[in-house]
RNA sequence: CGGGGUGUGGCUCAGGUGGCAGAGCGUCGGCUUCGGGAGCCGAAGGUCAGGGGUUCAAGUCCCCUCACCCCGACCA
């Protein structure tokens, strides 16, 4: 490709919206172009980028034995009904109607879509086990789009979806899809974790994700390095702690004015804040009070909370509502002569304190010294807190890390989810009606190409992996109007898409360091520079990852990219 | 959905106390230059997000709406 004539146009402004490094370089090297929050457009070298993670993608999920379709992104809510999706979604779903009043959405998943689609055809245990995947848009009306293609309302996904005759079975499908995601991932370059995760709404039995490590992502991954324990925060159990050992002293009541918050507590008594219990208060159903008891330390998880409370339906309480039950602000809110109405919950963490800060419902007043057992009944004890670094490991007990990470694949073993409602019934051998078992398998493809980008990257511009790279080789002419230059610089070029390089020619009649600058930030593997060393027969050839540069024959030169490139791509 | 912020030329931004709409980059024409986003000369390019209000006069002050970005809770 010739840039001169290239729909490709790079900026030297930094992109003012943009913050993390991956939204901000594929914006300033052009790769696409933000249409509105949320929805973006490539341009073709973005493209370029996103057909190869999708061939990647295609290629494995073939050799995994799963079969490509194409369903529907318009999508008839009457499916959606027969799951319960259509209100369960929320507002998430984007939906409209046709001119006949008809409800649709624009599919955000395909679970319904493939269901109909298998239920329609297979009917004998004979047809299973059946993979069928696609790669295509998704629509999801996030509450929250950001980071460029790490959270898009419209986005580029390869879903696929198992179904087998029984839970074994179905656990060799989930198994097979595994091991192509591993070898997607290591092909794309992208260090993951494959984290255990939570089922969450798409609901089912036994879930992964697959999870890059990044400060842009969203998901929080705790791992060991011992035993090599991996999951989700979210899920990581933590258990109570050894019991204090210290002599307890005498209960007290201090004046605390103004202590709202842990913090200013901890250095108004000047006492660590482990050492204070912490009293968050819920409303459960928009009526139900609920009291977490948590070490002054540690944090809520509310995802914990969802799973002990066993609804997503609860907030914080409100300043009103916690003086209307007990009678005192935020701060001061403690276990102690509570109406009736309140359900309390003591976290783990709290297991064993020993002279601790706690409040007891009286503004600007705390008791000091309170103990367990003595001053107050520790009864119903959860789970609800905050995974952090350095937690033991529910496995072995060694220090956990913890690290945001950017979900780029997940798996579920869905089990009869969407196969019972929507009668996606089989036969078996005695001739018995069996509903099917399903797993489905998501891979992000375009936050892939932002993932890459979020791992490839220096001060100057991505630096792609060979086997994602828009191009593999940039031919840049240093002096077009200098005569031998040119001359080599086209034969070069000719060469180099006789030996099937991919090959963008810098033929623009632009400064030398305007062009590299641009190879900079678009982030090809392997320059070509035909400058004035041609004169000695000689062009330079500069590896964007290592920075070496190397002086060679210009008749050696292409063969010479070519060898690495081929390395690369192993 | 809660909290914070920003909307001025294609891009990045400047425009105290209201008083002729600006710069740099980019684009177009010309000259010069060629190993790290070159230099000089000239030109085009604006519904100041939209609507309403105050005023002799609004980019600037007030009200409403919209869009986008950031922080939190959720998805690949």
């Amino acid at each position: 490709m010739r840039w001169s004539r290239y729909f490709w146009y790079t900026s030297k402004e930094e992109p003012a919206e943009a913050q993390s490094p991956s939204h901000r370089l594929l914006l300033k090297g052009g790769f696409i172009k933000q249409v509105s929050a949320g929805i973006y457009e490539f341009t073709p070298p973005g493209l370029r980028v996103l057909r190869k993670i999708e061939n990647i993608v295609r290629k494995e999920m073939d050799r995994s034995g799963a079969q490509e379709v194409l369903l529907s992104v318009l999508n008839p809510a009457e499916l959606w009904k027969e799951t319960g999706r259509w209100e369960l979604y929320g507002r998430e779903l984007f939906t409209l109607k046709d001119r006949n009043g008809r409800d649709y959405c624009l599919g955000p998943t395909h679970e319904e879509e493939i269901t109909d689609l298998v239920r329609s055809y297979v009917n004998s245990y004979r047809q299973l086990p059946l993979i069928l995947y696609q790669i295509q848009v998704k629509f999801r009306d996030e509450k929250r789009p950001r980071f460029g293609l790490i959270r898009a309302r419209e986005f580029i996904m390869k879903d696929a979806y198992s179904f087998d005759t029984d839970e074994f079975s179905a656990m060799l499908s989930y198994e097979t899809v595994k091991f192509a995601y591993e070898r997607i991932f290591k092909k794309l370059r992208l260090k993951t974790l494959m984290a255990q995760a939570s089922v969450g709404a798409i609901g089912g039995i036994s879930s992964h994700e697959f999870v890059v490590l990044t400060d842009y992502g969203e998901a929080r991954v705790a791992y060991c390095e011992g035993c090599g324990y991996c999951a989700n925060a979210e899920i990581v159990s933590l258990k109570k702690p050894q019991e204090e050992q210290e002599e307890e002293k005498l209960l007290q009541e201090v004046h605390t004015p103004g202590t709202d918050t842990i913090e200013k507590l901890a250095s108004y008594l000047g006492v660590p804040a482990r050492k204070i219990i912490k009293a968050v208060l819920h409303i459960v159903n928009e009526s139900k009070p609920v009291m977490f008891l948590i070490r002054g330390d540690r944090a809520v998880d509310e995802n914990k909370v969802e799973a002990v409370l066993g609804t997503e339906n609860f907030r914080l309480a409100e300043d009103k509502e916690v003086y209307e039950l007990l009678k005192t602000t935020k701060g001061f809110i403690g276990p102690f002569n509570l109406p009736p109405s309140v359900e309390v919950y003591w976290d783990n963490s709290t297991y064993g304190i020993k002279n601790a800060v706690i409040a007891f419902n009286k503004p600007d007043y705390h008791y000091i010294n309170a103990n367990p057992g003595r001053d107050f009944k520790q009864e119903k004890f959860v789970d609800v807190c905050q995974v952090e670094e350095k937690d033991p490991c529910p496995q072995c007990g060694a220090p956990l890390k913890v690290s945001r990470g950017l979900e780029v694949g997940h798996i579920f073993l869905l089990g009869t989810r969407y196969s019972e409602p929507m009668k996606a019934f089989y036969k078996d051998a005695q001739g018995q009606e069996k509903p099917i078992i399903m797993g489905c398998y998501g891979i992000g493809i375009s936050r892939c190409v932002s993932a890459v980008v979020e791992q490839y990257h220096d001060e100057k511009g991505i630096k792609w992996p060979t086997t994602v790279a828009p191009f593999e080789l940039d031919i840049i002419c240093v002096n077009p109007s200098d005569q031998e230059q040119k001359e080599v610089s086209e034969k070069l070029y000719m060469l180099a898409q006789e030996h099937g390089i991919e090959t963008i020619y810098d033929d623009r009649d632009e400064s030398p360091g305007f062009k590299f600058a641009d190879a900079d930030l678009c982030g090809f593997p392997y320059r070509l520079v035909v400058g004035k060393k041609v004169k000695e027969g000689k062009v330079e050839l500069q590896n964007r990852h290592t920075g070496e540069r190397i002086d060679l024959d210009i008749d050696r030169a292409v063969e010479e990219a070519k060898k690495l490139i081929e390395e690369d791509k192993k």
